[in-house]
DNA sequence: AAGGTATATGAGAGTATAGTAAAATACTAA
DNA sequence: TTAGTATTTTACTATACTCTCATATACCTT
């Protein structure tokens, strides 16, 4: 059975920007619930400008949101679909 | 929470190894049972090699098997981690 | 042994990705 | 308006990935 190029596309793209340990990083503390740029820089050092840069990927993707309040931006897991396949991931590969 | 570094590498080498349109095509074809590299090509194009190179990415993540019969070599996912992994994949990403 | 089929490996070129550092933007507070 | 904080963008360099083509290996058949 074949299968159907644009949704094989969608998930390469998706897979391709969680397959990073930074980004896995990040969408497993995203989970929580969102946090801002400074939260997640602080639990996992590299710098700023380096964890932005990956959140940008994400957002790419389309599998993060954001949300502006003051100077903070706030970023988020964007739906269901991505919870759902960070969940399996921990779930398979981080026994928690 | 902060995660284990081993766990996220393999995540991440496991997650990248996937994520590449003809790798999720060869894995999704694989859920089916074992596969030779003939069938396969047949099943998407491209060349012998290249298929053959992707196999090999596959193998070194540890994600497949393979065993010889004459001159043909037959590949099958390795474990119901990734078999589980792949049903998730599909499932989200290619509803069927 | 010789020739054919199936698969793997290696080299090379082109493209994409990642990290660092510097500069830019957006906002707040004084 | 000025200064400070939070975040993003840009430019650059280094490294990794992907494809193609040529060659090599393994096995089978005659």
């Amino acid at each position: 059975m074949k299968f159907d190029n644009r949704q094989i596309y969608t998930a390469t793209e998706i897979l391709k920007s969680i397959a990073h340990p930074i980004r896995i990083n990040i969408l497993c503390f995203l989970m929580e619930g969102e946090k801002n740029v400074g939260e997640i820089e602080h639990q996992f050092g590299s710098t700023i400008s380096n964890i932005s840069q990956h959140l940008t990927v994400l957002r790419k993707a389309n599998i993060i949101d954001r949300r502006k309040e003051a100077n903070y931006m706030y970023y988020s897991l964007k739906d269901d679909t991505i919870q759902t396949l960070m969940e399996t991931i921990k779930h398979l590969f981080c026994n928690s």
